[in-house]
DNA sequence: CTGTTAGCGCCTTCAC
DNA sequence: GTGAAGGCGCTAACAG
């Protein structure tokens, strides 16, 4: 007679008794090998096979603390300049047996308040943010809960746990001061409405010294939107001399736009982007860019929670990775 | 005296200390309040505050047997192609209370078999993946763990559990057929190494009835292997007429290539991608391509998902989203 | 509507 | 090297 309930999964109970030793010692045969004796764990390896057991971390987890995933939280997935990083992130952690839990915040501070909570409830070993977290609440909670935060992209002197970034002022800063250098001054600035790209906005505005003309995408910014902001900034400047724009999607659509014109690139107009996308050094023009190394991000910041989950100290809780401005055809 | 010992997180025990109410009833209050007097409601939600307390999500799916996980399979994060399908698949389950957990597989059969192991091992309530999974072993294994799974962006009579998608073998077809319907002969192929492109390949000749000159890329595709492809089929064939892309990136760098050497797109040469990426119809010339919904197959697969965690049967456990050739100035 | 009892599956602590 | 208790935090199942 074959078992007609339901098919119960089999335990680690079941892989002992089919070994013919205790439960704590298949236990001890599958994560601790080394306290005990070779017989016993191929007796206990091959009760793994003939039961087909696989492990439930959630009830280990329980008991060791220990749940093995690390939580991401991003504005929006389909943003590719966070891919590296994410990218990054879920190999290093993968490669130490942990697993990312992927959240969207969508650019909105109570989502994210939500989204931390409901993350916090799952009980991961670390949290990873792109950006900087400035809901108290949210900061006292995970200063609570004791999760090791590595917040990124961005910078701060006052992070909940660690940060890995750069400064976003800067950025604006040079790529106005490249602006100025090249003695372009009808400037313009296509930018996603975000906030990081309002820093740069603000970096690059400063350096200028008065305003410019702008024009505003939603995220996620595309070719398409660029198109459209080259057409809003002709409307308001038809001598505009260079473009900053906060993405690279958005600096490939103001090149297509401008090219459809019958516009050169760069005599009538230069145009530099931001994030030194994968398509950017091959485009015709080759773009130039703000180059930011997303992947080492991701790695360092995978780095640093993997040393707090080992209870090692974590030397450098703040880390400036800079950026570059890569010059290529565009300017 | 202040507590000197490591904070102890605070748990339902301490919020129903505070409500002076048992620690069922706490639990009910929260998450079955429809059972439970407003005024209990009232002041466990007080000692909720008070106490700063945060459940934890694997003590209780321990129990309950629901972890409100999926995990999401994709062979590679960096492949803008699914991103459209990951990024519906979090925000239809997340308004469902479940968070996604990732992994790559990296085109890689023994890579995706280590990983589902370890997925299964976290008991997630639902297993998506991008593909079919071919591996017996793995096929066995989800089965035998009950956990609903759904094979996506391609079909077969023969699913693990439900599936969604289209048929490979008829894109590759009908591009083919497309382009002998224009009458161009001299034809081409750029092509990632994955599984699912090289099934469009073989519909696409099959259909042609003979081989065609063929740039293979590795993935993840990009605009700068899409101009490295031109070159060789160019080398191949001088006189190539018409090229199908595997991916909209591989095209965009054809067509960037192609401008770049003087070529008039579509005269001198047609193109055609795959995927209708969001840059494909604002380039210049904007791009033919197949289009496929990958936020819809997102979508159905997550409600699948979930009509199955509530118990429901799924009326229809394979569906075939389709697709189709969008003509525009490339060609 | 509320409480008591008994685990979920595993691992830590202590004994042998 | 192995084993027997006990409990991680929470929730089904049954009482009252």
């Amino acid at each position: 007679m074959t078992d007609s309930t339901a098919p119960k999964s089999v335990t680690l109970h079941d892989v002992a008794r089919e070994a013919g030793v205790s439960l704590i010692t298949a236990s001890r045969a599958l994560s601790n090998p080394g306290v005990v004796s070779e017989k016993t764990i191929a007796r206990v390896q091959r009760a793994v096979e003939v039961t087909g057991y696989i492990p439930n971390l959630l009830a280990g987890g329980l008991k060791s603390r220990r749940s093995l995933t690390v939580a991401a939280l991003v504005p929006n997935i389909a943003v590719a300049q966070f891919l590296p990083t994410i990218k990054a992130l879920t190999d290093v952690l993968d490669a130490a047996g942990y697993q990312l839990i992927l959240g969207q915040t969508g650019y909105d501070h109570a989502r994210e308040e939500a989204l931390l909570g409901t993350m916090i409830s799952r009980r991961p070993d670390g949290i990873i943010v792109t950006g900087l977290i400035h809901s108290q609440v949210s900061r006292d909670r995970l200063r609570r809960a004791g999760i090791p935060v590595v917040e990124t992209w961005d910078l701060t002197d006052r992070p909940v746990d660690m940060a890995v970034g750069f400064s976003h002022v800067k950025v604006g800063s040079a790529i106005a001061g490249f602006f100025l250098g090249k003695g372009w001054r009808r400037l313009g600035i296509a930018t996603g409405d975000d906030q990081r790209a309002a820093v740069r906005r603000e970096g690059f505005l400063s350096t200028v010294g008065h305003d410019v003309p702008t024009a505003f995408v939603p995220a996620p910014s595309s070719l398409a939107l660029g198109r459209q902001a080259l057409s809003e900034l002709l409307a308001k400047d038809p001598g505009i001399e260079a473009i900053y724009c906060s993405s690279d999607q958005l600096a490939q659509g103001v090149i297509v736009e401008a090219q459809a014109r019958g516009l050169r690139i760069p005599q009538d107009l230069a145009v530099c982007g931001f994030g030194d996308a994968d398509f950017a050094a091959h485009m015709e023009p080759a773009l130039t860019t703000v180059q930011v190394d997303g992947a080492h991000i991701g790695k360092l910041a995978a780095r640093m929670l993997l040393d707090r989950c080992r209870g090692e100290a974590v030397a450098q809780p703040v880390v400036d990775v800079g950026f570059r401005i890569v010059e290529r055809g565009s300017t």
